[in-house]
Parts: structure tokens; sequence; C-alpha cells
DNA sequence: TTTGACCTTACCACCATGGCAAGGTTTAGC
DNA sequence: GCTAAACCTTGCCATGGTGGTAAGGTCAAA
């Protein structure tokens, strides 16, 4: 029994938005569903897991690039799982890479701040330390 | 004597390029620059320090409303540094949840990564749990 | 039949930045 | 003085992922 969904359902059951789901077959990550004589797209299960799929990995920080090349690794059954862990791996390169800037951003920030009395006064060393040429 | 500089001078010297520059201006965060003659934006030394201190807002990962805020707190000789340290704080939240958002991605990713073998086999524990249903 | 909840496409917006194109200006070398 | 290179100008388009809104078609329940 092929359950077919509208878009809005579809939308429910994987998470992501109606807005979304269109974006995505728009850019190519999705091939065009079916429809109803009216125009309405129409999800099978199978097409309800992929979005599910596609979910979980926005939910890990996947680009939408990423994520096509892991779709097309997850349907073909001769895929080496070498080519899914150096995608993973890059990303996490990519993670570690901001989570360091982000952290660098905090440690100094988190300095100034403590060198802020928070006042009524004017005198600032935040301001100060943003006007210092470096 | 006031030097001034144009555009791609103050570019070099604040660290940030003309493009932006021209769009800081445009969008209000600096006010019009003089011109030459022959139209060209020409800087003196006080929006060299104005692009400078930009700069490093930026670096910190300060939006430019903020910044905003920041530059019109630090020409302020009224202002209360209270208000200064209060975006800082602010920012600094941000930053607080972002790190930890992604390093939640890193540890479901590191998880993941570690239990896919990475060979030439198409088995693989990432796609495998990136379709299972949550 | 009406109403409300859905669906469609086609736009515009965000944020910060880069690129390119078509044209004007200035400067250095000859 | 001429030419070429290196500037400058504005204006438009693109990115990435998402949201909004508007104008219109469809469907189901009351």
């Amino acid at each position: 029994m092929a359950t077919l969904l509208t878009i809005g359902d579809a939308a429910k059951a994987s998470g992501l938005s109606a807005k979304m789901i269109r974006h995505y077959e728009q850019s190519g990550l999705l091939r065009k569903s079916a429809r109803t004589d009216a125009g309405y797209r129409l999800y099978n299960s199978e097409q309800i897991n992929q979005l599910r799929f596609i979910r979980q990995a926005r939910n890990l920080g996947f680009s939408l690039a990423d994520i096509h090349a892991l779709l097309e690794l997850w349907q073909n059954p001769e895929r080496e799982s070498r080519a899914v862990k150096q995608l993973a791996q890059q990303h996490l390169a990519e993670i570690a890479a901001k989570i360091a800037e982000l952290q660098h951003m905090q440690q100094v920030l988190t300095a100034l701040a403590d060198s802020c009395k928070g006042d009524g006064s004017p005198h600032c060393n935040i301001l100060n330390q943003l006007a210092k040429p470096t």
C-alpha cells in the first residue's frame, strides 16, 4: 500500500518545512516528485525516508552539496564506505575549525568584557581595545 | 596635516576590502566620506581609525548592527560602559550557543565516523544512522 | 455552497562578502 | 604629450539556507 503524502504532511513527517522541500527539489537535491492532477506534490514512504535523511544530515551541519553526495552514496549499493567516511571527516574538520575560531573570539571578548566595569561611567576597555591600532 | 587616503589605501590601512568600505557607507554604518572632484572617496585618519575599529569588531564576530551600536557608543562621550558590556555579553552568549551546537554535531558525527570502517565495502554506519527514523 | 485549510508559483528579504562589467581618472614611464 | 597600468566609480548578480508574502487554484467538511 503506497501511502502518498502531500507536501505539508511530508513536512510534518520529516521535520523539514514544505518550503525547504520545494527548495531541495528545485536545487536538484531531490528528484521531482509525482503530482496529482491538480499539481499537488505527492511523496511515498521511500521519499519520506529521504527527507528524514536530509533533515538528519542538516542537523549535523552538512551542506546541501555534501548531502547531495551523501544521498548518492546512500543509494548506490556499489559505494565504498571510505567515501562516506571521508565526507564525514572533512566536515568534522570544518566543524573543528569553526569551533576554534569561535573559541578564540570567546577568549578575547571574555577578557575584554572582564576588563570593563559595566557601570555608569564612560570608560570602557572594550572600546579602547577595539579602537587601538593593531 | 590631514593625510587623505583613497579607498584602496584605506582598505590596506584598515584590513577591510574597498568593497566592504563602500558597503558600510551604503548601509549607514559610516557617514559619507569626502570626495575628490572626480568623485573618489577620501578618508582622513579619524576615519581610518573607525575602519580599524570595525575590522576588529568584525574579527570578534559582531554583526554590523552591533557594530553600529558600538560605534555610536564609542563616539558618545556620555556613554555608560554598562551598555557596551551588555552588547559584549549578549554576543558572548551567542558565541557560546554556537559553540555548543557545533560541539554537539562534533560529538555525534565523531561517534558515527568512528563506527564506519572506511574501507572498500558498502556497509557504513554513518549512512545507516542518517537513514534511521528518529 | 461556503469557508478554511491546504496547495501552486513567483517574487523579495536576510547577512556579509565576492565578482564582474563598463566606464572614468590618475600616475608613471617613455 | 601619449600610452599603459593601476586605480576609482556605480550597478548588477551570486553565494547559502531559510523565511515571508502575495495571488491564485483545490479540496474537504459543515
